[in-house]
DNA sequence: TTACACCTTATAGTATACTTTAAGGTCAAG
DNA sequence: CTTGACCTTAAAGTATACTATAAGGTGTAA
């Protein structure tokens, strides 16, 4: 069987050959070994580690945050309320970036019903009125 | 009366000079009158002008699209129908950003309680279980 | 006059997660 | 044996919105 070099690799997981460099190099995957041409080869256990990878950023975490998560499934001594506790962070996290991004979506709704939107000039506008002096259009 | 230098519109805007100076350089503020010492001097409106893209920043709006807003207040043909398509467009996209980080919250949510949360080791933990493969855990 | 706060510029650094480029070596098919 | 796909490295570039630094000039109060 052909060894899997990194672009197959690439390939298997979605993630581009540069991608997979830039994660060794930061120590989010291990070192592979090498064919005698210098070649990184891979065995099929890295295609789940860059998925772990993948997952754990597709759930908000941070590749930082990715390499405390690798640490801790690497340590013997680790347990479930340590993984969990880096879950809840994250979630409250999330939660705090929720709030805010409803905040502005509140605002915005709320000053786009207000304007005319259609060609009075701006002076009549609500939402340019808002960004000029807060005051004139309470939110 | 004094001159308003860079530094009273920065405490009268709570905006630091040096970011005064570089919304300067990047356009989102007109340059100044100067004194002959070289010092920038501010008229009153300024405050405003610091306003406004503090205020659209806080809509969601990125210093680009902020310079879009800056662009059409200063265009006597603008109407309210084009500010108004700007403010829709941030709310879609805001709209957007809400949608994935509630799905990151529904997933944390879900492997969180699955978790046992306690001394058990990595290998009963849904989140680690989930990281290294999906399938293992369905959400 | 001597501090000290305040101003000037150009340039570089920060954070995050890559992506691109340059210059070159390797492998497999035809 | 040549062509083209694939691999190597180090270094620089991208995006966003600043923040910091260095080296120096200005303004004012004691």
């Amino acid at each position: 069987m052909k060894p899997m070099t990194i672009g197959k690799l690439a390939k298997a997981t979605g993630v581009s050959a540069e991608t997979i460099r830039y994660y060794e190099r930061f120590g989010f995957l291990p070192s592979p070994d090498r064919l005698e041409s210098g070649y990184r080869v891979y065995g099929s256990d890295s295609i789940q580690r860059v998925r772990f990878i993948k997952e754990a950023q597709a759930l908000g975490f941070t590749l930082a945050e990715v390499s405390d998560l690798i640490g801790l499934t690497a340590d013997e001594h680790a347990d479930c309320a340590q993984v969990n506790e880096k879950a809840t962070q994250k979630l409250q996290e999330i939660n705090k970036k929720i709030k805010a991004l409803k905040k502005m979506q509140g605002a915005l709704k709320i000053l786009s019903q207000r304007c005319p939107a259609d060609e009075q000039p701006l002076s009549e506008c609500s939402i340019v009125n808002h960004l000029y002096d807060v005051r004139e259009v309470a939110i």
